[in-house]
DNA sequence: TAACTAATGGTCATCTTGACCGGAAATCGT
DNA sequence: ACGATTTCCGGTCAAGATGACCATTAGTTA
């Protein structure tokens, strides 16, 4: 293991990695590259990156984020998730990654990035899964990453992260049903998500759907915090 | 600045930095040290340390707790916060910080510990004020301590932390109380927490207190999520 | 024009919450 | 000894939230 030192101190490598979340065809689904160098070569893996001198964290992971998806840090959800640091969890050395969570709706098809040999959407049930091995700690950053986007749809208005602007009430449901895996009362969803203050902001526009009833049109609100929560129950 | 690089990848300095809560005489506090070497010599400051060659986060916190309070982490509840990361937030150079929580019972008045001067717990109204200079960015760190606090006693059983075993519903009232800056209704909180599942696990005991009737007493239920929630309001 | 589908509104029993009253169980002062 | 005082803790009640479920609305399709 190589080890440096500044001083008495111990220098380390830090990298951010990203858990980026989409719903895409009925499905939650993660964003994860094909490693195309050592170590874990062509193993899946979260998108991302050393940080650079001069580079805050969060501003590492906007980075990174266009990089892997093209898509501007400005129209995503991004937060910290945690930071890992176990002394073997990569065998170059010391190196903690901070993870970030990310959010944001149907996102293009992303390109590889520099470090990957290919980059896709993966089913969260699959990536999840025993079957599918994740370099590195990636799996326990990925199910992390999974139960705080599941809890922070209870009491924040993040879902809407997953919307394109502007949005339905069923669209909205359908990313609660799809995160959450459940099914939810139509009637009762719309009753709560429309009571909530500052959740939801109706345009006054309709869409005409293929069937059923044309729907209201709706933007984010000024809420960042859900009053009263909307809990998963059962 | 002095940067070093591995390859082409710039290393840093990882620090471990504690907020460090306690309720002492009705008031929630913090454990601040009066630091005792450059850089912010006699500042102000949360209590941490460098982490050291194959320690893993967590164990650099909980060492950094034994160290600054003598006390055993066993006995206190200890989360990461969020690491910070900015590139000037520490003149020696490229430094990041993981921050975390930690939460416990009247605690022994600390002991300087190697880097300080001196230790002693500071009223978090008076640690987070304007007129209270805090070394870093030790100021922001320490309120989004106190934010994540004051949110995890909603729906989290972790007011129980900063209870002695056993205890009684008057004195974990009394930590809502404190840490939200309210009052709260005796009988009705009394309800609430008896009633969550898995919150209070009746001892059989009583204590007979100066004045009053004597109260049960409890110890900590298994359960770690708060249902149903104990909302602030207002 | 009837059938179908989805959006949205309404009803109702149940549960939770906050405000508040009152009895229980101890100590203290006289 | 006995009431005053204090705190614990149980009970009541109205207001609001929730889940289950039905009804209406507003489109498309057969």
């Amino acid at each position: 293991m190589i080890t440096k030192r500044r001083g008495d101190v111990s220098l380390v490598s830090v990298t951010v990695d990203l858990v980026i979340f989409t719903v895409r065809s009925d499905c939650l689904q993660v964003l994860l590259i094909e490693r195309g160098k050592e170590p874990h070569l062509g193993s899946l893996a979260l998108p991302g990156g050393y940080v650079r001198d001069g580079e805050d964290l969060d501003e590492a992971a906007a980075r990174e984020l266009l990089e892997e998806t093209n898509v501007d840090a400005e129209r995503l959800h991004l937060e910290q998730l945690r930071t890992y640091g176990a002394p073997a969890r990569d065998p170059r050395g010391r190196v903690i990654t901070v993870a970030y969570l990310a959010l944001g709706p149907d996102l293009p098809t992303p390109t590889a990035g520099t470090d990957a040999r290919a980059a896709r959407w993966v089913p969260v049930k699959t990536a999840i899964s025993d079957e599918t091995p994740l370099a590195f700690d990636h799996k326990e950053i990925l199910r992390e990453g999974v139960e705080r986007a599941r809890a922070k749809l209870e009491y924040t208005t993040v879902a809407t992260a997953f919307c394109l602007e502007p949005f339905t009430v069923a669209e909205l449901r359908h990313v609660y049903e799809v995160v959450w895996d459940t099914k939810l009362d139509p009637s009762n969803f719309h009753r709560k998500v429309t009571r909530a203050i500052g959740f939801l902001v109706p345009t006054g526009q309709r869409r005409v759907p293929q069937l059923g009833r044309p729907a209201a049109l709706y933007r984010r609100g000024y809420a960042t915090t859900l009053v009263p929560a909307i809990l998963r129950t059962g």
